[in-house]
DNA sequence: TTCCAGGGAGTAT
DNA sequence: ATACTCCATGGA
């Protein structure tokens, strides 16, 4: 393996490759759907982001789609994260703390955030002040170190999901987005009552009461390591209906 | 042009 | 608790 620029130890911990993935596949193979899904992207692992950049970067992340999420991500990151030279190349690093906790609102807007603009700043600034302890969500479990996140503004389940799946290695999290609902209602419907199944299939949304449902189904279905089993299904399905796209 | 996006918060029942 | 509504922007 090729890098520049980091140490062997930190290409470990980042991309999870202490992570063992013949267990959470041994694990998680249950069905042939999510087998389908870990036989296609076998290898993909969880990352473990700095929370603090997961955490803005799945505020952002709401109600988007994926290449707006990227160019928004882009540009906080050339106007506000310091400049890097990496192969003669210019990179912009993802800005500190304390740097978007001084941002003004109509800069931050000024990268695409539209509404997201004042949560992060809001965000930005408890976390600045230490009025929210990342090390302390550590020491929690997941129930408690969930509910600790959704304090913040612009956090809902889903993103506090994200940010202890993505940065903090709770394996048991099981993010449900739009992508994971159409999964959980097209291979495990029946896993609910029939009118459940089609109230969600009717309504674009889903409320914070259906969403602990199907949270509660993908860490009760997969276990200790949903997470793995959201992200592997997770890219299945969106590949499988790029390539339907295509024909 | 219209539609929808890796949701969350505010408000009225 | 639950239903309904708005949110600001950009890619397809």
């Amino acid at each position: 393996m090729e890098f520049v620029g980091a140490d062997e130890t930190f290409i470990t911990r980042y991309f999870s490759l202490d992570h063992d993935l013949q267990l959470i596949g041994r694990e998680l193979g249950k069905d042939v759907h999510i087998k389908a899904a870990l036989s296609d992207f076998w290898g993909l692992r969880i990352v473990r982001q700095p929370p603090w950049e997961c955490l803005i970067s799945f505020i952002c992340a709401t109600y988007k789609s994926v290449a707006a999420i990227r160019q928004m991500l882009l540009k906080l990151s050339e106007k506000f994260g310091e400049k890097v030279m990496l192969e003669g190349c210019d990179f912009h690093a993802f800005p500190t703390q304390e740097r978007l906790s001084k941002a003004s609102l109509r800069e931050l807007e000024g990268c695409g955030l539209g509404y997201r603009a004042k949560y992060v700043l809001e965000t930005s600034r408890l976390v600045c002040a230490g009025s929210f302890d990342f090390d302390g969500l550590r020491r929690m479990g997941y129930a408690e170190a969930k509910d600790a996140l959704r304090e913040l503004p612009g956090v809902g389940a889903k993103v506090a999901d994200c940010v202890l799946l993505f940065s903090l290695g709770m394996l048991e999290a099981f993010p449900v987005d739009v992508w994971v609902k159409r999964i959980i209602l097209k291979y495990y419907s029946e896993h609910f009552p029939a009118g459940f199944v089609e109230k969600l299939s009717c309504q674009k949304g889903f409320s914070d009461a259906d969403y602990e449902r199907l949270n509660g189904f993908g860490r009760k279905y997969f276990g200790a390591y949903a997470g793995y089993a959201q992200e592997y299904l997770y890219h299945y399905e969106r590949l499988r209906t790029a390539k339907l796209k295509k024909d």
